[in-house]
DNA sequence: CTAAGTGCAAATGTTTTGCAGAATC
DNA sequence: GATTCTGCAAAACATTTGCACTTAG
């Protein structure tokens, strides 16, 4: 599902970047803690922690990664900036990349659940001028607009093309 | 904490608007539901589940109510539109008023934890105009801005006031 | 009457934590 | 060697739900 945002080159890899935090912190960058950030960046969509694990803790011998550790990394990740929690589905934080990629914010729809990024470059200098004006320092916003995407917009028994494979 | 938000004259109480609302899927408004409706429009606060919870579960004789009930209760009024999630705080849902209140949004203070309300009329116009050009129905939005509120930017030891507290 | 609501306790489901052994600097 | 990890199982929590009993309409 591209949603017209391309990626940012970065210098760093996101493995490099959080051997770079995590060494700040006097913490170890291990084999577990690599493979989760391989498979957190290996596609740019949004996922949240049981997926993860799905993925990881059926993983085949030498890439199995436990439960808590895929929670661990999760919050280490946050910290070092390089994913951030986009929204809450179904009672679980859902993340997405926060490095490489550029800012942007969500549509996203009540029905599917879809979400589509966009990027609008005035929100943030808006956002800034009203935290300047409350003395408040803005670090970073999240903004979610919720209501209908186009494929559910669309009355229920339009256009039968495949009779539905549900 | 006084935001500079003016609360808006509406045509009918909570209570009443939620029982047209009930009415329209035949639900009732019982004694508990009109006793957690005071108490949620008593003040303009956000809160959370547990706070009504305790404020309720205590109350004396005539008035307490049952943790489900409130949870219950709490859903509903989400659903009629007199409540809504502003953000999550600590792993809990924080709620405020969405009626007979000015559409808004929040600064929220990483460190104190403090919601500042303000209003920026720019907002939903430019998302109106960003979901339309999505093909999407926007029905609302939630924007969270980040970062630290004036108390909290104050360097610990600055201005020394009062001669010296190290 | 009878569908909806209430309170309770038990269940859910996500995320967190204590611990013992393993790995890293 | 000491400190930080990992994996496991158990714990912690907020929220939901099944059920028998009440109650509003």
């Amino acid at each position: 599902m591209e949603s017209g945002l391309g990626s940012v080159k970065v210098a760093v890899s996101p493995a490099e970047k959080y051997r770079e935090y995590l060494a700040t912190k006097g913490l170890r960058l291990t084999r577990e803690q690599s493979i989760i950030v391989e498979e957190v960046f290996a596609s740019h969509e949004h996922f949240d922690a049981e997926q993860l694990i799905v993925r990881l803790g059926r993983a085949d011998q030498g890439r199995r990664v436990s439960r808590s550790s895929i929670y661990r990394s999760l919050a280490k990740l946050e910290e070092a900036g390089l994913i951030r929690k986009v929204a809450r589905q179904e009672d679980r934080d859902v993340f997405e990349h926060d490095y490489g990629y550029p800012q942007h914010d969500h549509l996203i729809c009540r029905k599917c659940g879809t979400l589509i990024e966009f990027h609008q470059s005035s929100l943030p200098e808006i956002l800034a001028k009203v935290a300047d004006a409350h003395g408040f320092r803005m670090e970073g916003h999240r903004l979610e607009v919720s209501g209908l995407c186009k494929e559910c917009c669309r009355p229920p028994v339009s256009r039968p093309k495949k009779l539905n494979l549900l």
